[in-house]
DNA sequence: ACCTGAACACCGTTCAAGT
DNA sequence: ACCTGAACACCGTTCAAGT
């Protein structure tokens, strides 16, 4: 069972969707029929959906929920979005937004690469229950995931890599990048062998000594190591 | 709407839980009460687990639909195990026995790493949905998962690895093995840009030139790029 | 201890009716 | 076109009753 999440940190309330200066702060209630002007539209949906996520988690992200927050029967949420699925895609093509894509152009490849990927870890390590969505996203509906591919993409160009091997290497440090971001959200003792360890010497040393000396987080110390790796191996396909 | 799945094929019904002959073969039902035999066990809701998954996908993993396979009402499951997340569990641990570690004590450090990574990417690609379990399990529970584990470490140790290098290089190749497990199951054209081509020029260029000159899956390419620079540099951690 | 059967508190989604 | 409200077909899980 989870604890509880923390209950309404003191955060200003969702921005009633796309400048509706009706929003229903009283508490009377919409007669039935289409309203005169619409109280929904995609930003606002998923402004709500990302409020109601760093409220209550995924857990909390019900289209019931979503419609309460929003001041509508979920029934109406089906004007707007084709399934529940489909709010996810909205919020996963905003957080790519977030992802820092700015050193790309300002300076090296390798600081530009290093800087992009600990941002997109640490933004989706927050929202590990989108990765299975990204992974099976066709981009063509998702603009702000297609301009970070985008800058992303020019960067490679522009630092070297022959055209074939850019999607392949974007792909392989995006894979590195969602499982680290799982990594992040593992438990102190997920390595804990417990009444095993007689059983697993190598694996119980490796543990305890790993576990003492570590500056960070231990996922920390794994994505900095296996990133390393994936910076000097990939850099060397570069022909200039 | 997802289309229907595939009608009952032609398959073996999944055998009883452990060595029970008394299996419900005919259609009379048990009356309530305590039987005089148990009729499940940990091993056979795993067994039917895992064919109603290789039957059925995820979605069809339901506790009433493995409640139908092994002939109970749902709520006898839960004498036995605590939830479905349980359940989950004991598949994950399952499919950990079947990661080839065969290599680790027979060739070279590199070829044991690759055979492992390959086979660990494969097993799991068809069992995506148990990514996020494994990323939260505590392995104190999971014989087969810290097997496996005590297994690499050792390889890792005979390698030559500094102790307290091991745990992090693993965790390292693991969060490629599952983001990558995740690409296997990504549609062909998730990268089609569509209508947004145009200001997506460097991208749309390289997505094309990856296309044409693959020898294998797309997925393949990215992942032996990505293992190869682990596994050259993460090696060179070594110091015998 | 370990089963059945009824019940509970949810889900996402559909659809007629209303404006 | 875009809302409400009722309904549907599920979920996972709990618990009393039975042996």
């Amino acid at each position: 069972m989870l604890e509880t999440i923390n209950e309404r940190p003191a955060m200003p309330a969702v921005p009633a969707a796309t400048g509706s200066i009706t929003s229903n702060g009283g508490a009377q209630k919409r007669r039935a029929g289409r309203p005169s002007a619409a109280v929904l539209d995609k930003s606002g949906i998923t402004a709500a959906a990302l409020e109601l996520v760093s409220r209550k988690g995924y857990e909390g992200l019900t289209m019931a929920a979503l419609a309460r927050v929003l001041d509508v029967a979920p029934s109406a949420l089906y004007n707007h979005v084709a399934s529940k699925q489909d709010v996810l895609l909205l919020v996963e093509d905003h957080l790519m937004s977030l992802v820092d894509v700015s050193g790309f152009g300002a300076g090296s490849w390798e600081d530009a690469v290093r800087t992009w990927a600990w941002s997109y870890r640490d933004v989706f390590a927050e929202h590990t229950p989108l990765i299975p969505v990204i992974a099976v996203l066709p981009v063509t509906d998702a603009p702000q995931t297609l301009a970070m591919y985008e800058t992303v993409s020019k960067g490679f160009s522009d630092a070297g890599f022959p055209r074939e091997r850019i999607v392949p290497a974007i792909v392989a440090l995006e894979s590195f990048i969602f499982g680290s971001a799982y990594d992040v959200t593992a438990p102190e003792d997920i390595f804990e062998s417990g009444s095993m360890a007689d059983s697993t010497p190598h694996f119980t040393a490796a543990v305890r000594s790993s576990a003492g000396q570590e500056r960070g987080r231990p996922a920390d110390t794994a994505f900095s190591l296996g990133l390393g790796a994936l910076v000097s191996g990939l850099g060397a396909l570069r022909t200039t």
